[in-house]
DNA sequence: AGGAAGTATTACAGGAGGCGTATATACAGT
DNA sequence: ACTGTATATACGCCTCCTGTAATACTTCCT
């Protein structure tokens, strides 16, 4: 499974914006996706694991999930050939860049 | 299909590559993408269709594809939510532009 | 009208992906 | 050691996607 694949699944989008608020044990992401069993969860993050999209850490008997955004570059790079086509493409650019500027004070 | 799913299949992804370059007649895709037959072709441009990333604009007894890059905001917006996450982001946004300053002399 | 070219649709088969239930594994606390 | 908690895996089922082959539809040309 690629990239492309693994965000075409809304739950694992779900779960993906989920950790871009903020790492999480597995059992949070679980009762978050209630729509879901847990083994449904559990394997939704194998998936995204093995695509390099989330990292786990261990924690005792807990499983901490990050995101790893940067495996979306992959996306990013092949979308970016379609933004001139589309024709505010430079308003979306704007509103990004004032939006990266409030948002990543880094 | 939504939009997600349908950009993770790689053979409509190198259907909307060629659409991106120019328009073209469905026969002249099918030629393009010879590991395919005609139906395969012809029901991913279906696809593409249905969930508005490509027209069709009839032509004698061809069909005309065209790309409708607009439909792939959507995805844009998504991911644009990642792009404060990932290293270098601004690198990104600066090739970015200078491409579509290179390459949309509109 | 009849045949050829271009494209779409249908029918069918194979395979992949998603789900839930049940089970296994790992760690924690007593 | 035993029990409970947290997470992962195994299995069976079902649905959906994709591909090919065959067929239908439409337009063009003579």
């Amino acid at each position: 499974m690629d990239v492309f694949e693994a965000i075409a699944e809304p739950s694992r989008r779900e779960l993906l914006d989920l950790l871009a608020e903020r790492e999480r044990p597995a059992g949070e992401l679980v009762a978050r996706l209630d729509r879901l069993t847990q083994p449904a969860v559990s394997r939704h993050l194998r998936i995204l694991r093995e695509v390099g999209l989330v990292e786990v850490r261990p924690d005792g008997q807990r499983r901490i999930y990050a995101l790893r955004a940067d495996r979306l570059i992959e996306i990013e790079n092949w979308i970016s050939r379609y933004r001139k086509y589309w024709p505010r493409h430079l308003d979306a650019l704007e509103q990004h860049l004032s939006r990266t500027q409030e948002e990543s004070p880094e």
